[in-house]
DNA sequence: CGGTTTTGACCTGCGC
DNA sequence: GCGCAGGTCAAAACCG
């Protein structure tokens, strides 16, 4: 389902999600285009409204390919994971998704408190996690982990 | 009154 | 084996 709706498209925004994504060593490259519950995923389709209440983002899934040779279940398990890097003075992104949060941790590199959330929706495994920039405290990282089992929150 | 947030404790993987 | 760091649990507080 595509929740392209009329929320304000930040392409900056993308791009500097991109690049974050392919300077973390961790990742060698992100590909997108599937089709779990969007079949027309494209990665221009990501829309943050970073100057609204709230903000919608069109995606739910990306597949993180590493090169460092791991076997094809150890890349199926990193699949699913989508990290973004999203300029906003708001730490809660409102993806349309109900989250519950489950846990506040303080990470080492970073002064700023890292949280996790759960998508509160039975059955539903799909996780979230907040975190703000160390370096620019006006960005938020977000990475969600998992696919949505349902059609969305508001149905 | 039910679901969510809070917060420290707990668990686990990993490196030394 | 131990300690750190990241991730999760859970109980009580909180809020609509």
């Amino acid at each position: 389902m595509n929740i392209q709706n009329d929320t304000n498209f930040e392409i900056s925004d993308f791009f500097e999600f991109n690049d974050w994504i392919e300077e973390d060593p961790a990742f060698s490259s992100i590909s997108a285009g599937y089709n779990h519950q969007n079949p027309n995923y494209t990665p221009n389709e990501i829309t943050v409204n970073t100057s609204g209440i709230s903000n919608s983002s069109n995606f739910h899934e990306g597949t993180i390919n590493r090169d460092s040779g791991m076997n094809s279940r150890e890349r199926k398990e990193i699949r699913e994971k989508v990290a973004f890097k999203t300029k906003s003075e708001i730490e809660v992104l409102d993806d349309g998704f109900k989250w519950r949060k489950y846990g506040k941790k303080m990470v080492k590199n970073s002064p700023n408190p890292r949280n996790y959330y759960r998508c509160s929706v039975e059955g539903c495994a799909v996780k979230k996690r907040v975190e703000r920039d160390k370096e620019d405290p006006r960005y938020v990282v977000t990475t969600y982990e998992g696919i949505h089992n349902h059609q969305g929150p508001h149905l």
